[in-house]
RNA sequence: GGCCCCGUGGUGUAGCGGUUAACAUGCCAGCUUGUCAAGCUGGAGAUCGUCGGUUCGAAUCCGAUCGGGGUCGCCA
C-alpha cells in the first residue's frame, strides 16, 4: 500500500506516530512561510503542515502543489497547537508534519469545484461524473446506497432467501413498456430484449421449487425520462411460493422499517405502515400514491353544489362528472396571482378551470354573510352551500376551497397536484419524515377508450380475488387483483401480487385482455406449460432501488443516487451513448438503419 | 409528441434595445509562519449556445435550431 492510514482515522491517540497518507489536495493555504494542505481520501480529510525550516523539500513541493493532484505524504501525526484545533473535522485535534511528499500525479484545475456542494449545470456534471463523484456528498451518497443493497441482502439471506441471476438478454414482450432491442447476429431479423422486470422468470423459480427468491436487478424500459425515471434502473425483486397479501405486505413493511432504522436513523417514520385500499386512497387523496406528510384531502362537494347556480358546475355534474376541492387552510391569504398560477397549473392536467372560494371575516362559521365569501362566482354560491360545504371539509374562517369540476378522472388528477403543489408552496411536507404507505385492493382491469380494450392495472399475471372470480366475465372493471403497492411520500416504490399459478386461470385473463389461445402459447406458451407441472401457489414484489435510495438520501431525483446516469435524452455525455456504428457491425447484424426525413447525412 | 423554464469569463450568477458586459468564486503572480471558505495586492480570462430576422444599433426583441431540465401524454 502506498499509505499506512486513511485520511479519515487519525486520532490524537496516534500523536508521534509515523505515517504515511495519500489522497488529493482538498485545500491549500499557503502563509508564505508555512503551508497547509488539507489532503483528502475517500475516508475524510487530514490536514498536513508543511514548515520548511523542518523539511525544506517537502516545502518545495508543497509550493507547487495545486488542487486535486495526487500526493503522497510521509509524516508524523502530532496534537496540534492549543487554540488551533479544528472541531468541524473529525481529525481535527490533530495534523500530520510532514517530512516528505510525492507527487503521485498532478491535475488540471477542474472544471467544477469539488470542494463543497455548490450547484453545477447537470451536462457538465455528467459529462465529467468522474469528478462529480469526487465530491463529498455524492461520495455519502453511494455509500449508502451499497448500505441499501448490503442491509437487503443480509435481511432476506437471514431469512432463507436465495439470490438468484436472470438473464440480460431475454425475448421481447410487445405489451407494457416499450423494450429496449438487441438485435441477433446468429439469427437473421430477431431480437432480444432487456428486461423490463423479471416478471417470468421469477415466476419460473417458484415453479422450480425455490419458494424464496430474490434479485437485485437492473431492469430496462425505452420511456420518456423523469427526475424518477431513468432507461435503466435497479430493482429489488422478490418472490414467494405458499404466501398471501399479508405475509408479502408484513415482508415489506419489516424491511423498509428495518432499512430506514439501519441507514437513516434520524428520519421519521410512521409505524405501523398505515394501509388504504386503492378506493380510499383515491377518494381522499385523488391518486394511488398519496403523499401522507400533509393533509389538504379531496373533499367531494357534488352533491353541495349539484344545484348551484352556477352552470359549469351543474353541467359537470349533469354529464356524470364531479365537483371536487381541497381546502387550503390560511388559504385566504392567497394572492390573486397565486390563484392564477394554480389555475394555469391545474390546466396542466386537462383541468379546464380552478374555481376558489375563500371564507374571511372572523366568528364561527354559522355567522358567516355572503359578503365574506371572496370568490370570482361568489354570486352564484348561496350562504348555505359554502356553510354545508366547510362543514365538509371542515373548514373554517381564513380557509380557501379550490374547486375542479371535471370527470373524476381529470378531477383527481388535477386536484393530486394541485395539493402537492400548494404543499411545496406552503411547504407543509415534513422534509425529515419517510411516510410509508401500503395500498390494496386494485381493480384487475382499466378500459381503455383508445382500443376498446381492457388492461391490466398490474400486469396480467396477478390474480383477482377468490370471491370475485364470477365478475371477471359479467363485469371485469368491478373486479379487483390480489395486489398491493408501497408507497412513500407520494412516490411508487414498487408493487406486487399474488400470482395467478394455474394454466386455466391464465388462459381465461389472456382472454379477457384479447390475447387469444394461440397468442398466449407463443408468447407465453412457457409460462404456461410450466404452471401444468406442479406451480406453488406463489406471489411477490419488486421495488425500485434508486427510488428508495433516493428517499433515503432526501434526494429528489434518482439520478442523484445512481453513479453513472443518463439525461433526458437517454444519453450519456461521459461515454457518448449511444453511438453510431460501423457499417460492417450493422451489415453483421442485418440491419439497415432508415434515416428520417429530412436527415441531411 | 404537447406545454413550460434555462443556455452570458473555468464555475455560479447579474445585466434584458446603445454599458470599457457587472459581481462572486476559481485560476495566475507577488507578499504572507498557525490557517482551516486563511488574508492582502495585482493580473489574465466571456462578443453573451448556434443560425437567421427586426433595428441606425441586439447578450437584450422575434423566429428557427441544438443542448439541459421540469411536466402532461407515455411508463409500474
Amino acid at each position: 500500500m502506498l499509505k499506512t492510514h486513511s485520511c479519515g482515522e487519525l486520532r490524537p491517540s496516534h500523536d508521534g506516530d509515523a505515517v504515511t497518507l495519500a489522497g488529493w489536495v482538498h485545500r491549500r493555504r499557503d502563509h508564505g512561510g508555512l503551508i497547509f494542505i488539507d489532503l483528502r481520501d475517500h475516508d475524510g480529510l487530514t490536514q498536513v503542515v508543511f514548515n520548511p525550516k523542518e523539511a525544506a523539500e517537502a516545502y518545495a513541493v508543497a509550493d507547487v502543489s495545486r488542487g486535486e493532484y495526487v500526493l503522497q505524504i510521509e509524516g508524523t501525526v502530532a496534537r496540534r497547537p492549543k487554540g488551533t484545533a479544528n472541531p468541524n473535522l473529525p481529525t481535527g485535534e490533530v495534523e500530520v508534519r510532514a517530512h516528505a511528499v510525492t507527487i503521485l500525479n498532478e491535475a488540471k484545475t477542474p472544471p467544477f469545484y469539488i470542494v463543497g456542494d455548490s450547484d453545477v449545470d447537470e451536462l457538465l456534471r455528467l459529462k465529467y461524473r468522474y469528478l462529480d463523484l469526487r465530491r463529498q456528498r455524492m461520495h455519502e451518497t453511494m455509500v449508502m446506497r451499497h448500505r441499501v443493497t448490503k442491509y437487503i441482502r443480509d435481511y432476506l439471506t437471514e431469512r432463507g432467501f436465495t439470490e438468484i441471476e436472470t438473464p440480460c438478454l431475454t425475448a421481447p414482450t410487445p405489451e407494457g413498456a416499450r423494450d429496449y432491442l438487441v438485435p441477433s447476429r446468429m439469427q437473421q431479423g430477431h431480437f432480444y430484449a432487456l428486461p423490463q422486470s423479471p416478471q417470468q422468470l421469477k415466476q419460473l423459480l417458484m415453479v422450480a421449487g425455490f419458494e424464496r427468491y430474490f434479485q437485485i436487478a437492473r431492469c430496462f424500459r425505452d420511456e420518456d425520462l423523469r427526475a424518477d425515471r431513468q432507461p435503466e434502473f435497479t430493482q429489488l425483486d422478490l418472490e414467494v411460493s405458499f404466501v398471501e397479501e399479508e405475509d408479502i405486505m408484513r415482508l415489506l413493511e419489516e424491511l423498509h422499517t428495518g432499512l430506514t432504522e439501519t441507514v437513516r436513523p434520524d428520519l421519521k417514520m410512521v409505524k405501523p405502515f398505515p394501509r388504504l385500499s386503492y378506493e380510499e386512497s383515491v377518494r381522499r387523496f385523488g391518486t394511488d400514491k398519496p403523499d401522507l406528510r400533509f393533509g389538504l384531502e379531496l373533499v367531494d362537494l357534488t352533491d353541495v353544489l349539484r344545484e348551484s347556480e352556477f352552470t359549469i358546475f351543474r353541467q359537470a355534474v349533469a354529464l356524470g362528472g364531479v365537483v371536487r376541492a381541497i381546502c387550503v387552510p390560511g388559504g385566504a391569504t392567497f394572492s390573486r396571482k397565486r390563484i392564477d398560477e394554480l389555475t394555469t397549473f391545474v390546466h396542466g392536467y386537462g383541468a379546464r378551470g380552478l374555481v376558489s372560494v375563500a371564507l374571511l371575516g372572523e366568528g364561527g362559521l354559522d355567522s358567516l354573510v355572503q359578503e365574506e365569501i371572496r370568490s370570482p362566482v361568489a354570486k352564484y354560491f348561496t350562504v348555505e352551500q359554502v356553510q354545508a360545504m366547510a362543514r365538509l371539509a371542515g373548514a373554517n374562517r381564513g380557509d380557501m376551497f379550490l374547486i375542479v369540476a371535471d370527470t373524476p378522472a381529470t378531477a383527481n388528477k388535477a386536484l393530486d397536484g394541485l395539493r402537492r403543489e400548494v404543499s411545496r408552496r406552503l411547504k407543509l411536507a415534513d422534509p425529515d419524515m419517510l411516510h410509508f404507505v401500503l395500498i390494496y385492493d386494485f381493480p384487475m382491469f382499466e378500459w381503455h377508450e383508445e382500443d376498446e380494450r381492457w388492461y391490466s392495472v398490474t400486469h396480467p399475471f396477478t390474480q383477482p380475488r377468490q370471491e370475485e372470480m364470477h365478475l371477471l366475465e359479467s363485469d371485469p372493471g368491478a373486479a379487483h387483483s390480489r395486489s398491493y403497492d408501497l408507497v412513500c411520500n407520494g412516490w411508487e416504490l414498487g408493487g406486487g401480487s399474488i400470482r395467478i399459478h394455474r394454466r386455466e386461470m391464465q388462459e381465461e385473463m389472456f382472454g379477457i385482455l384479447g390475447i387469444g389461445l394461440e397468442e398466449a402459447q407463443r408468447r407465453f406458451g412457457h409460462l404456461l406449460e410450466a404452471f401444468e407441472y406442479g406451480a406453488p401457489p406463489h406471489g411477490g414484489f419488486a421495488t425500485g432501488i434508486d427510488r428508495t435510495v433516493a428517499l433515503l438520501a432526501q434526494q429528489d431525483d434518482i439520478r442523484e443516487v445512481m453513479a453513472f446516469p443518463k439525461t433526458k435524452s437517454a444519453s450519456d455525455p461521459l461515454t457518448g451513448a449511444p453511438a453510431e456504428v460501423t457499417p460492417e457491425q450493422l451489415a453483421e447484424l442485418h440491419i439497415a438503419v432508415t434515416k428520417a426525413e429530412g436527415d441531411a447525412s
